[in-house]
RNA sequence: GCGGGAGUAGCUCAGUUGGUAGAGCGUCAGCCUUCCAAGCUGAAUGUCGCCGGUUCGAACCCGGUCUCCCGCUCCA
């Protein structure tokens, strides 16, 4: 366990000290769990959004993207199940530290209630036999009348200080019903409070005339309301899919782990919609594919793993998440949905306009299923960050840090030196490096040994170094070392694009997959 | 939000009983070098998280506050 968190310190201070990743606002002292992209990791994070939008969007002829906007109508999660299942009154016992919601506690007590009322009829059901009349029982029986009625009781009053957001009479009844903290029987309450997981704001000059907004706390609403549009104006037919990628932002109440959680963060999904009763089927083949997608990356096959849900989102039908074993263990990188058509159907309801396919070769009309793929972007940068990440002991005993990342997902792609900064040798270097700037990521570097050069850009994960050294003015040949063997190769300079194209595009990567 | 730990240079960290800050690595300029860090010379960088108190004097003691990390809790 110490080595764990040894390795994720080492993984967060290096992603700063090489220009990956700033805490947010840092000379103000920071913003907790909201971070900024630096030099290298911004283009870590755009190569890895780029692989993954190709591969979605590119190469699937019947998957489409979209960019949807930030704000969206309000109503839109009122009809999402946000509103609700986003806003939980919590309150806390000061004695055991212990969260709850309070809605759930009061349930809780409702519940044993009506399982006592429940005990009753049961044993009243074994005592008469069959000449037991239930329903006669429980409108005549004085204890079970009694019980049910409280129960009833308990849960209106709570809806009703629920619904008037009433909150201190959320707790005066706690109080007075006696509930204890489930765990150590403390009635040492604090007071409720509401905590709502999506961010508000204002739309609108004055205060009088504003719209009360929220912050997107998932990208897929943007997809589902678009869905028509879509569908109409790409002729697209069923199965077909709509990829996004675009910030998203929760109000977590707590956020930690660096960039695992985070209050605003970048998701990627993809919304794959299909004939109902073909869900499953589609749900198996993404699982699949998705896998197939992360392993393409070469992290590790042992380092992902499924996780398929027991407990469903009110949503979904079935429900997996690809975990990654991250430096704190295993945890969600992606999530599988089927989503059923809960969504559509709620924006058909609350909209009031329909949002169907019709499907020419069944001659029938229908609200499609969707099937949910969604990663994390920040997620993702994290698990190929830290993975990359490896300190090696060399053969002669010394050893160096460095950052195998993904030559494809790598921000810059060649570094090129010359041997020594005299003799003609920069001049040459520099050639290349105009040349190759309009295809690749390069770097220049004439600064120190070249050996020290070679550590440096090991560190900051750059896949290949180009150097030129004295045969390369006659041959007009140069050597490439390879990051990860660190072995090196005389070629020819008219063969650097090509070679480098081979090792570092997308092209090469995705076709793979 | 609670409990625990921690905030000193870009990073990792020292800083002895309070006497106005150091190291290693890194960075920059230069030297030397024809291929794998830790060679030579020189340089920059800190209001010691912030505010207040005690003191002749605070990185160090006291109070408050902020931020980060770990755990609990929460988690579409």
């Amino acid at each position: 366990m110490a080595k764990q968190e040894d390795t994720f310190k080492k993984v967060i201070s290096h992603a700063k000290e090489y220009g990956y990743i700033f805490g947010s606002s840092e000379i103000y002292d920071g913003l907790s769990a909201v971070y900024d992209y630096g030099q290298n990791g911004a283009e870590l994070k755009k190569n890895i959004r780029e692989y993954w939008w190709k591969s979605m969007v590119q190469m699937h002829q019947n998957i489409v993207g979209l960019d949807a906007s930030i704000f969206m109508h309000p109503t839109t999660w009122k009809a999402s199940g946000h509103v609700d299942a986003f806003n939980d009154p919590l309150i806390d016992n000061k004695d055991s530290k212990k969260r709850y919601r309070a809605d759930v506690l009061i349930e809780d007590y409702a519940e044993k209630i009506l399982q006592k009322a429940n005990k009753e009829i049961a044993k009243a059901k074994k005592r008469f036999g069959d000449a037991f009349n239930e329903e006669e029982f429980i409108t005549t029986n004085p204890r079970v009348v009694k019980y049910l009625a409280e129960n009833k009781a308990i849960l209106a009053r709570m809806g009703k200080s629920l619904e008037n957001e009433d909150l201190a009479d959320v707790k005066a009844q706690i109080e007075e019903l006696g509930i204890a903290d489930p765990d150590t029987g403390s009635k040492n309450w604090t007071d409720v409070r509401q905590f709502n997981l999506m961010f508000g704001t204002k739309l609108g000059a004055s205060a009088e005339t504003a719209t009360d907004l929220y912050l997107r706390p998932e990208t897929a609403q943007g997809i589902f309301v678009n869905f028509l549009n879509v569908q109409k104006t790409g002729r697209m037919k069923v199965p077909f899919g709509i990829a996004q990628t675009g910030k998203a932002f929760r109000n977590e109440i707590v956020a930690r782990q660096f960039i695992f959680r985070m209050r605003e963060f970048e998701q990627m999904e993809m919304q794959f919609f299909v004939r109902p009763g073909e869900e499953m089927k589609s749900y198996e083949y993404w699982k699949e594919t998705r896998l197939k997608w992360h392993l393409s990356l070469g992290l590790g096959e042992e380092n992902y793993r499924f996780h398929d849900h027991d407990k469903l989102a009110h949503y979904a039908n079935a429900a997996a998440d690809i975990e990654f074993n991250f430096p704190f263990g295993f945890k969600e990188l992606e999530g599988i949905h089927s989503r059923t058509d809960f969504d559509l159907k709620a924006h058909e309801e609350f909209s009031g306009k329909k949002l169907r396919y019709f499907d020419n070769e069944i001659n029938e009309s229908y609200t499609p299923y969707v099937v949910e793929t969604s990663v994390g972007l920040d997620r993702m940068f994290l698990a190929v960050f830290s993975k990359s990440l490896k300190e090696e002991t060399l053969e002669d005993g010394s050893s160096r840090v460095v950052l195998k990342l993904p030559a494809v997902l790598a921000p810059t792609k060649a570094a090129i030196f010359p041997l020594v900064k005299k003799d003609g040798l920069p001049e040459l270097a520099k050639e290349i490096v105009s040349d190759l700037k309009f295809d690749f990521n390069v770097l220049y570097d004439e600064k120190d040994a070249v050996g020290k050069r070679y550590r440096r850009q090991d560190a900051n994960g750059t896949p290949f170094c180009i150097t030129i050294d004295h045969e390369s003015l006659e041959t007009k040949t140069v050597t490439i070392r390879d990051r990860d063997t660190m072995e090196q190769q005389r070629v020819a300079i008219a063969d650097l694009k090509q070679i480098l194209e081979e090792k570092t595009s997308f092209k090469s990567w995705l076709a793979k997959l």
